[in-house]
DNA sequence: CATTTGACGCCAA
DNA sequence: TTTGGCGCCAAAT
């Protein structure tokens, strides 16, 4: 599959440093979309692909947002890599 | 092909 | 400040 639109997301999501958090909107900014944050999160859900830490991308808002494998999970990796 | 879904974001009340 | 509603986008049904 890989559309066009998920090349961009892996692009961006895949060059998260560890350690460190972007939000969906900072990372559909980076693709050149500002308001397809929501876009964003929906590819990450769909593709539940560990080739990319989409564990480092979490809401504006500073909560955890969603994971497939469920937020707790989430929480604890970013915790295990120092960004908590 | 048309409609619904969903890991979002911002504005108004 | 917190809650509700609206707008946006791509993929799935």
């Amino acid at each position: 599959m890989t559309s066009s639109f998920q090349e961009k997301v892996y692009s961006v999501v895949r060059r998260i440093p560890r350690g460190k958090t972007l939000t969906y909107k900072e990372v559909a900014l980076k693709m050149g979309m500002p308001n397809a944050a929501r876009a964003v999160g929906n590819t990450l859900n769909k593709n539940r692909s560990k080739d990319v830490p989409c564990h480092r991308v979490i809401r504006s808002d500073g909560k955890i947002g969603g994971y497939y494998w469920g937020a707790a999970a989430k929480i604890e990796i970013l915790k295990k890599e120092g960004t908590i």
